[in-house]
DNA sequence: CACTCGTGGCC
DNA sequence: TGGCCAAGAGT
């Protein structure tokens, strides 16, 4: 009876589980890419960036060899940047510090820079067969329909709770099977929205599925709050070159490149942005004009891009801009909607107005 | 603990 | 269309 439930699971992941590109290997390199890739991505959306990773850095060696800039150009386009950042910073310790064999064991994988109780789990289960059990989003779902676990997901008891019966069920054998059929379920039946509950075979067990109330489960803990912010980039364009410049501090897209923002409170006029860059960059009479919008939709804020050419002379740039010639912008990671605009502007050239 | 970090797909 | 969501982790 204690059994039952891990044998139906391993089971019918046998039968019904996707052939992904990641479970054909126990190469903790490979495994540890592909975990750190999707976390809070689908599939779909991280295959691609997967196989290219693993072309362009086979090995752990080649990520650690690499600069944080190459990192994350091959990541752009993919979002949370942070991962890349942290991918290469635990390639490093990895290669340089620890001969290039990744640490065996849940307690010192998490010890490592972008690996945290989830993705721990998912390497010491997958490459080392430890039996420890993976608790990640289509796990809360899947076993909070089952049990009718209606406390918010985000509460620490809550998963908890939901470890305490993955613990009790977790079997002698086939652990990593286990766990892969843990997320598979919630990939491919028990999903967030139209769950295929007749062909689960926990159906009868299930107790949202038998008070029908698989779309009160789980329960989301707060709602989200959009930030509205208004991103004014200066498109400077001198002899074949493009002014760019290095995001830092702790805010949205931190390390890659982008034209000189200016960003402000509200939408501005022309007028008010000449002013402002008559203050900021010292240049008396700024020619400027408006050549795209954006609005930039994201999880937590939305972008109100504006992109505006300027076509002064400028004898002295400020430290931080980098001139890139137009052919090199490629190399650079830039975040989506600027490589978006550079796309559009390679292609239709200099009247463009995008919304 | 509460908040933040991206992007694309879905209805 | 806008809101929700996806193999979480860092601070």
């Amino acid at each position: 009876m204690h059994n039952k439930f891990s044998n139906s699971l391993i089971a019918w992941y046998q039968e019904y589980h996707r052939k992904l590109p990641w479970r054909e290997t126990k190469d903790a390199y490979k495994i540890w890419l592909s975990e750190i890739i999707l976390q809070q991505t689908r599939v779909q959306q991280g295959l691609s960036y997967y196989l290219k990773f693993i072309q362009v850095f086979p090995t752990v060696f080649d990520l650690a060899s690499a600069t944080e800039d190459e990192v994350l150009t091959q990541w752009q386009g993919l979002g949370y940047y942070s991962r890349a950042r942290n991918l290469h910073l635990t390639a490093k310790k990895i290669a340089f510090e620890m001969g290039g064999k990744f640490p065996n064991s849940k307690s010192e994988l998490i010890k490592l820079k972008g690996i945290g109780d989830y993705t721990s789990s998912a390497i010491a289960s997958f490459c080392f067969d430890e039996p420890t059990a993976v608790i990640d989003g289509n796990v809360f779902r899947f076993i909070g329909r089952m049990l009718g676990i209606f406390s918010p997901i985000d509460l620490p008891e809550t998963k908890a709770r939901i470890n305490i019966f993955l613990q009790e069920h977790f079997p002698k054998k086939n652990g990593n099977t286990f766990n892969q059929g843990l997320m598979e379920m919630g990939a491919l039946l028990c999903t967030p929205k139209n769950p295929n509950c007749e062909e689960c075979p926990f159906k009868m067990s299930c107790y949202a599925f038998q008070n029908n109330c698989q779309a009160d489960i789980p329960v989301k803990g707060k709602k989200i709050k959009v930030r509205i912010r208004h991103f004014n980039y200066l498109f400077i364009s001198q002899e074949n070159n493009i002014a760019l410049q290095k995001r830092k501090g702790q805010d949205i897209w931190k390390n890659l490149y982008e034209f000189p923002c200016i960003e402000t409170d509200q939408e501005v006029s022309q007028t008010d942005l000449q002013n402002i860059i008559n203050e900021k960059y010292k240049i008396k009479n700024p020619i400027i004009s408006s050549i795209a919008n954006y609005n930039h939709q994201l999880t937590h804020q939305k972008l109100k891009v504006t992109i505006w050419k300027l076509d002064n002379y400028i004898a002295e740039m400020p430290k931080n801009w980098i001139f890139a010639s137009s052919n090199d912008i490629n190399n650079f990671a830039l975040p989506r909607v600027l490589s978006r605009f550079w796309e559009d502007f390679s292609n239709n050239g200099l009247q463009l107005q995008i919304v």
